[in-house]
RNA sequence: CGGGGCAUAGUGAAACGGCUAUCACGAGUCCUUUGGGAGGAUUUAUUCUGAGUUCGAAUCUCAGUGCCCCGACCA
């Protein structure tokens, strides 16, 4: 993508009251627009990481067998109240309408697969969506962290018996870190113990270490296990060691034994007459986005893992006044681009150097290249990653040969 | 939901109760510039909403709304 084609601009100055980095980063760089607070539209730049990161998660969730739906926002007061749930406060309601919006989904899939699992060799099934929930929170804040309307992956999984969700609550467990580890936040990302299970003692958190996050929690280095304050009595639960290091978190997956507690009320019966047993998995897509910028950025600005950046590079055009280096330029942009590289392209002739240079640095692509007056001299484009301090010249016929190289 | 702070151009800020609401950035037009936010000319506002006090309100008062932060809450 051109950037003179791209419609958004950058901010030079930070949003008045922004405290978070990524509520700052994201809305100066252009990634998002706020609406209202936890409210955001997502810009070009934005719903690219977006995309890429529901990618991720998609991928993981149909290695796990689970099929993907897309299930409505707008729910029946009627499915709400056949679990007692529709007076709860995260609920935000239609005015006179017996409808609410959705802000988790179970009073949905159980009916829905309940409908067509009719008999014991349609078992286990597990379905999932990337879907809008809204949330009337109290209080929302921290950018995308906490948010009214926000993009989450849910999952759903419906067993004959306990044993077999155990089974897949392991498998699930594990596909999650390796969504975590994909975005390079497997390293400060912790199974977390928290309360909230109904049928076991605990749920599992995924708790990533930053300090913009909003829970506390207790890491046993020895273990790698996490305990959630709320739940925490000052040792660790699998080794006992007292030992911990207390840090501030931000949760960017839960995962849930539910039991029976929706497929009762809903009838939703196996073979022996009595209730299925039923899993949920969550994971907030754009809280992971915001989690990634809390966690990877410098004071110029966002720092993207080649995972999920919105462009693969940064092609820069500095003429100093040439008018030989904008075709070569364009050229470049081209052959790249045909080469399967994903490129936004700053051909913006208006621009000081200062500004573009600026620019790339808050909008954080991985990888830049200059091309320019001096490094054509040489027949070459300057290199630079954007975590690093130093930059190379490349020779411009090597250059794709190079890039192959380095993406292995 | 409790506490605190704030609300002026697209963004960030300034303006004692008193002149045509000022400046920077951005954006538009023109010209000069080009390796870390360059320079000149010119354009860019219903001061959040409503009521009140006053000869006169961006400024004071009341109410509402919204935003940020702390806390409570949080599948």
């Amino acid at each position: 993508m051109k950037q003179s084609h791209l419609f958004t601009k950058t901010q030079k100055e930070n949003p008045a009251g922004e405290i978070s980095i990524n509520a700052q980063y994201l809305i100066r760089a252009g990634f998002v627009d706020k609406l209202s607070s936890g409210i955001y539209t997502f810009l070009p730049l934005g719903l690219r990481v977006v995309k890429k990161i529901q990618d991720i998660v998609r991928n993981e969730m149909d290695a796990l067998g689970a099929q993907e739906i897309l299930m409505p926002s707008l729910h029946p007061k009627e499915n709400w109240e056949t679990t007692g749930r529709w007076d709860v406060e995260e609920m935000y309601k239609i005015d006179g309408e017996p409808y609410g919006l959705g802000w988790t989904h179970e009073e949905i899939v159980t009916p829905l697969l309940k409908k067509f699992i009719l008999s014991g060799k349609d078992l286990p099934k597990a379905v999932y969506q990337i879907q809008t929930k809204f949330r009337n929170e109290p209080r929302a804040k921290s950018g995308l962290l906490r948010g009214r309307e926000f993009v989450m992956k849910d999952l759903y999984s419906f067993h004959e018996n306990q044993d077999d969700l155990d089974d897949y609550y392991e498998q699930v467990k594990e596909a999650y870190f390796k969504v975590y580890n994909s975005l390079g936040l497997g390293e400060i990302t912790y199974l977390t113990l928290a309360s909230g299970g109904t049928f076991s003692k605990y749920s599992h958190e995924f708790q990533t270490i930053t300090n913009a996050g909003e829970d506390i929690i207790y890491i046993c280095p020895k273990c790698k296990l996490a305990t959630n304050k709320e739940v925490f009595d000052g040792k660790c639960p699998q080794c006992g060691s007292t030992n911990l290091e207390e840090k501030k978190a931000i949760e960017v997956g839960n995962i849930f034994k539910l039991g029976t507690k929706y497929t009762a009320p809903f009838a939703f019966n196996g073979q022996n007459g009595s209730p299925l047993v039923m899993g949920c998995y969550g994971i907030g897509i754009t809280r992971l986005l915001g989690t990634v910028v809390e966690t990877m950025n410098d004071t110029k600005g966002m720092i993207w893992p080649q995972s999920i950046a919105p462009f693969a590079i940064h092609l820069i055009q500095i003429d100093g006044g040439d008018e030989s280096v904008a075709p070569k330029g364009e050229e470049l942009y081209d052959i790249l681009q045909k080469e399967g590289f994903e490129v936004l392209y700053d051909n913006r002739g208006e621009k000081t150097v200062g500004e573009k240079l600026n620019d790339a640095d808050l909008i954080g692509i991985p990888l830049r290249i200059i091309i320019s007056k001096k490094t054509l001299a040489e027949d070459s484009v300057e290199l630079k990653e954007r975590k690093e301090e130093k930059s190379s010249l490349v020779k411009i016929k090597e250059l794709v040969n190079q890039l192959k190289e380095n993406a292995k």
